[in-house]
RNA sequence: GGUCCCGUAGUGUAGCGGUUAUCACGCCUGCCUGUCACGCAGGAGAUCGCGGGUUCGAUUCCCGUCGGGACCGCCA
């Protein structure tokens, strides 16, 4: 019996034909001299009527089939009788009037009911996740995935790019994440590393002549995970020669509107806003700031340094500043214990104590709020935080990071909790002018805030030996509802400048050139100026799916120590694996095997 | 590396220093010809993650350990 349709898509278009449908049994009710089987595929659900009066063998056949059971049916499409339709489904205006039935495979009970209200720890889900991946949820959100990268090829091919591969097994490189290491039994003692970018590829793809490409591909990075990091996740990584910044933010802009216009139909507009780092920094304490709703963060360096309030005047003589939200409204809903709750927030970010005032009808109250009665600092502060009857106002005085991100934090905190965002919104960013260097208190060195290989903005090349702090990188990031997805950068192409810029890092001539030599060298053979960019696919997918967590949008995804409880990985090897490849474990592991 | 939270039938949970360990869904058996959260009657199913301690007595309290989750650090 050959399947003639899909389950969820016979529609009263296949009124009175007969059909042959296969499928997984999502649930039997067996009523006696009658069964109904809902027959469930990857495009839904329809009804399949058993009836002893009809066919009795057909009947006999469906009382032994359980959940989950995969079987084949052939029948008649049958309108259901008025009254009878169910509005929740697609076919819910038919039937399938069963004729022959065929159990293909028997199934146990699974683990869990496969339906999207089933309320299933990850753990499970994950050991059972060919079972999880049932589930109509996972099965749009894949759709949705596969719908994604085809857009993104679709466009990209229209732009003449081409998808060229890059290799798995390549070099470590002493810069940014941890890599994860291949061992060569060929070469022993020696490691590949799988990449954590095709960074330095596609930059040779460039020098090579291919001034468009593109690859939808995985990287690997060997870092603690997170609900939108996994070890290894799939980039769309582009490169472009002879483009400009503005060029590749236009042209990935025009991308994206049509990205989101076929996927979710939502109209969006470009530009996207543009917002420099030092910008969102001191205006949302974020640099992938959520822009869905505002609670900016208010400078409040001023007032505090006219405040008799210690903590805040001390922080502004320690180098510190002094910042607040407005949290509209929410003086009467927050109590005391919520403000305890707020403060241990901002305390996880390094804040000492979280300040507060709430503002009524008779002006600030709250323990602070007797700092602020001489003068005029009180109205001031008031003004300035645009505090109205009913406000809470926050504050955190310390250094710079600690108050962005205990703010940042906050921030993110209340505009969740108090709905302060419309979760239909896609709110794309463009985060520019970022430094190019970060220095790097634990090594004692700069680095690269982006990556090596990004080029500082013309005027600030020559800054770059004498204040390199100050040297501004020609890099983007593109962010959308409080995600970073994805960032880019014009690259360099000149010898003289990536070395320079390796100088600045730390490197030695000589360490550079072991590292790096084969880049170096490639620019001394015509290297066109070139740009380009990269997107976390997972969470450009999980945002547009309304997921929170990556996992949700990958098929087979690690858990939170980086292990798959479906298939055990990563596992013990045999001794014998070790000895071909040359390694040899320390004593203690090996005795615990 | 650190902080916090959670481990009780297949799944999700309630619970408490002494219970026959709660409930729902699921599962099994029987009945049922218009169900779609089918219904009705009955039934099975739990070393209360593991080890140790306190106690007359621990699923409950304490310590350790293992497993899971969130977050900080980390993530060029």
């Amino acid at each position: 019996m050959e399947r003639t349709a899909y389950c969820g898509q016979i529609t009263s278009k296949y009124k009175e034909q007969h059909v042959t449908i296969t499928g997984w049994v999502q649930k039997r009710r067996d009523l006696g001299g009658m069964i109904f089987i809902d027959l469930r595929d990857r495009f839904g659900i329809v009804q399949v009527v058993f009836n002893s009066d009809k066919n009795k063998e057909a009947l006999e056949i469906a009382e032994k089939i359980r959940s989950e059971f995969i079987i084949s049916v052939q029948g008649q499409v049958i309108p259901r009788a008025q009254g009878q339709e169910n509005n929740e489904l697609n076919t819910g205006e038919i039937e399938i009037m069963a004729e022959k039935v065929e159990i293909l495979s028997e199934a146990k009970t699974p683990a869990f009911e496969i339906s999207d209200t089933a309320d299933v720890s990850d753990d499970v889900r994950l050991k059972y996740r060919y079972l999880d991946l049932r589930r109509p949820k996972m099965q749009e959100n894949l759709k949705l995935r596969h719908q994604v990268k085809k857009v993104f090829r679709d466009f990209l091919d229209g732009e003449e790019f081409l998808d060229i591969e890059t290799p798995y097994l390549t070099k470590s490189t002493p810069e940014g994440a941890r890599d994860y290491l291949v061992p060569s039994r060929v070469n022993q003692g020696k490691f590949f590393a799988l990449p954590q970018s095709p960074q330095l590829f596609k930059q040779l793809l460039m020098s090579s002549g291919y001034d468009r490409y593109y690859q939808i591909v995985r990287c690997f990075r060997d870092e603690d995970l997170r609900g939108d990091r996994q070890p290894e996740f799939t980039q769309v990584d582009i490169e472009t020669s002879f483009m400009e910044k503005e060029d590749i933010q236009s042209m990935i802009e025009k991308l994206l509107v049509r990205l989101v216009k076929e996927v979710k139909n939502v109209t969006i507009k470009a530009p996207f806003k543009r917002l420099t780092y030092k910008e969102a920094m001191e205006r949302f304490g974020s640099d992938k700031p959520d822009l869905r709703f505002d609670m900016e963060l208010i400078d409040l360096n001023t007032i505090a340094q006219e405040s008799s309030f210690k903590v805040f005047s001390s922080a502004l003589e320690n180098g510190g500043m002094v910042k607040g939200l407005t949290v509209k409204g929410a003086a009467k809903q927050i109590s005391r214990k919520n403000i305890d709750a707020l403060e241990s927030i901002a305390k996880i970010y390094g804040a000492k104590g979280l300040a507060w005032m709430k503002m009524t009808e008779e002006g600030l109250t709250g323990p602070i709020a007797k700092f602020f009665k001489e003068g005029d600092t009180g109205s001031k502060l008031v003004e300035t935080m645009d505090a109205e009857d009913g406000d809470l106002l926050l504050f955190v005085a310390d250094n710079k990071n600690v108050v962005y991100d205990a703010l940042g934090a906050l921030r993110l905190h209340l505009g969740k909790e108090l709905n302060l965002i419309d979760e239909s919104e896609l709110a794309f960013a463009w985060i520019v002018e970022w430094p190019l260097l970060e220095y790097d208190e634990e090594a004692g060195r700069y680095n690269a805030a982006h990556h090596p290989f990004t080029k500082p903005v013309e005027a600030d090349i020559e800054k770059l030996a004498t204040e390199p702090e100050n040297v501004m990188a020609d890099a983007y990031d593109i962010v959308l509802n409080g995600y970073e997805i994805g960032g880019g950068s014009i690259r360099i192409h000149k010898r003289a400048l990536q070395e320079e810029m390796l100088s600045a890092l730390g490197f030695s001539k000589e360490e550079a050139h072991k590292q790096f030599g084969f880049l170096l060298d490639a620019m001394d053979y015509g290297f066109p100026p070139h740009g380009g960019i990269a997107f976390g696919l997972d969470r450009l997918v999980m945002i547009l799916a309304g997921e929170n967590n990556i996992r949700e949008v990958i098929a087979f995804p690690k858990n939170g120590k980086a292990m798959d409880p479906l298939t055990d990985a990563p596992s013990v090897v045999s001794n014998d694996q070790l000895i071909d490849l040359g390694l040899r474990l320390k004593d203690k592991e090996t005795e615990a095997e």
